[in-house]
DNA sequence: CTGAAAGCGCTAACAT
DNA sequence: ATGTTAGCGCTTTCAG
């Protein structure tokens, strides 16, 4: 049970009877070999259980670690765990791991968990920008060659690749559903901070849309929400207001099930919804959900795309891409109108 | 934009006129420096935006690194990102960085991950282990004072540390809270392998809430599913058996996702249901879904609890840690006989 | 309080 | 086909 130290490659060569450097050469199938010393350096290998210490390999090649840096706001948000795997898959078959952390939008655990990667020395840094975050700071090593990428949302004074969603216009074409079914008095509850990119733009598509229709911009009916229960929360105020809105645009997936959830306990049919993502049991609702669904899998694959291409050498200009979204038309959004008929 | 070497400790010595071993004292707080020397180095540390290299750090040291292996079978199953967060939550404190990676379920693929881990010296391993993953490899490292913990299923070959949930129980509770209500042709939509630990305890506590309200066990009321689709499936062959199911037990939480959803989609309200794992919106639907909860957090929190008091020297023999389940009653296990009355 | 030398585990660059 | 030397960036050890 004492912790005795992991063999080495030198404790490999001392058993077979040759240099360190001749088992270096069969393990990473660098230069010749006899089959003969083949055979014994790896049997030698299984037998004392040795596994070449990459760290030790990486310092001396001195590259980038075989590793990628991602920092999302939550681990536990399905969205951002979709993302996450979608670049996983990407990475994979160059070998990369996956270095992860939460920001819980905080700028400062950002800046900690990037700052942590950059002392690994990642090969990649992919960051979902926190709001008050700046990447300054990232400058140095973008220039020294380490692909930077930002996804969801641009990040702060650095020029690098951003893959953000369609946000405006998918928020744009949700709301227009509701007011091409007769909505006029629509809420909006949306993502906080208020600063947060993705509210922002969902916020302005929300109001091109009504000035298209011709519909005033309310604030009374403009609420902001954290979690599940601050969007429950967010749901009574607007459906207490004095002139009450006869439909209501999710900002997110996590407001999404706030929202439907409050609705159902308060037994209002009769409220339209659209929201900005998909989220699981949509179609099982009723009515079923009609959304603006993201997708996560492609904001993934591009942006690990985009940071394999930088590693690759693409030196051009830093851009951003935009994934579109997609109105998923269910029902929910038809209400009281068209639905209600039916009732 | 030429890729110029990161700055290193000996950099940062020559600018100030010092030995590279008193920046490193300064940055450690390791043995005394006076306050001009400290002066000075902190300056040029930040003039040259100098980042210690962790991984040659660590190679000195030559104690485990600060990081920590994840194996989880998928990032983008929201109940394993619950699960991650927990553990990176409970881990933050000690500074430990996530290594993190999807097994698929794939014992090839869970190797990989866990061989690149130990490569890279984690500190601390937890797996979710895939069935068919012999675990007898990691016999060696374990007794040289790695800390080993296998969660949501125990591992094969080696006695480490296990945190698993009360599966045979919950379903246990589930079957009988539908047997409560009159039904004694229940469906079992079960996860794959047939072999997974969870699939195995969950069918043992459908067969013993059976046995107790002396139901005889029926296989063709048994069936499997790997994913939502599958799950559909399945519930659309069980309901078109010649003497069908009144009741549905889904084995997961994606399995869930997919017998709600047929069952919305072909109409059948007339179908109760009982979910292992709480799903979103589950309080939405209607009837709102019946569910025995699991306690992600919690799984991650005591996995992680385990793996750091290893870390911290308890020596005492592995154990299997159990988190309970908890039923929670929402309506949807209680149809035809009770909520039929009102429709 | 500070520095010089040695070495962590590995590999690049020369030998032989 | 194999070995030797040097050195990656850092810290430990031992001297001052």
């Amino acid at each position: 049970m004492a912790a005795n130290r992991r063999p080495t490659l030198a404790d490999v060569a001392r058993e077979v009877g040759v240099s360190a450097k001749t088992v270096s050469r069969v393990l990473n199938e660098d230069g010749p070999a006899s089959a003969q010393t083949r055979e014994q350096v790896l049997a030698a290998v299984a037998k004392l259980g040795f596994q070449p210490n990459l760290m030790a390999r990486n310092i001396r090649v001195g590259g980038p670690d075989t590793t990628i840096g991602l920092v999302i706001p939550d681990l536990a948000n399905p969205f951002f765990g979709a993302v996450a795997r979608a670049i996983e898959d990407t990475v994979r078959e160059r070998g990369l791991t996956l270095l992860m952390g939460s920001s819980a939008d905080d700028p400062a655990r950002e800046r900690a968990l990037t700052d942590k990667f950059l002392a690994r020395r990642v090969s990649i840094l992919i960051v979902v920008p926190s709001v008050g975050a700046d990447h300054t700071h990232l400058k140095a090593h973008r220039a020294a060659g380490l692909p930077v990428v930002f996804l969801d949302r641009p990040g702060t004074g650095l020029a690098a690749d951003s893959v953000v969603s369609s946000n405006r216009t998918g928020a744009h074409d949700g709301v227009a559903h509701l007011i091409a079914h007769g909505h006029r008095r629509i809420g909006f509850v949306g993502d906080l901070p208020t600063k947060l990119h993705t509210r922002r733009e969902r916020l302005a598509g929300y109001r091109t849309a009504l000035e298209s229709a011709g519909i005033p911009y309310d604030r009374s009916l403009l609420t902001s929400a954290h979690d599940q229960h601050g969007a429950s929360d967010a749901t009574v105020q607007l459906l207490g207001l004095p002139d009450p809105p006869t439909a209501l645009f999710a900002g997110n997936n996590i407001v999404a099930l706030g929202i439907v959830t409050e609705l159902a306990r308060s037994g209002r049919k009769d409220v339209a919804v659209v929201a900005f993502d998909d989220v699981p049991l949509a179609e099982a609702l009723e009515p079923a959900l009609t959304v603006v669904a993201q997708d996560p899998e492609e904001l993934g694959r591009t942006a690990a795309a985009r940071a394999l291409a930088r590693l690759d050498g693409d030196r051009t200009r830093a851009h951003t891409i935009t994934v579109p979204t997609r109105l998923i038309i269910r029902g929910s959004g038809e209400l009281p109108t068209d639905t209600a008929r039916e009732a």
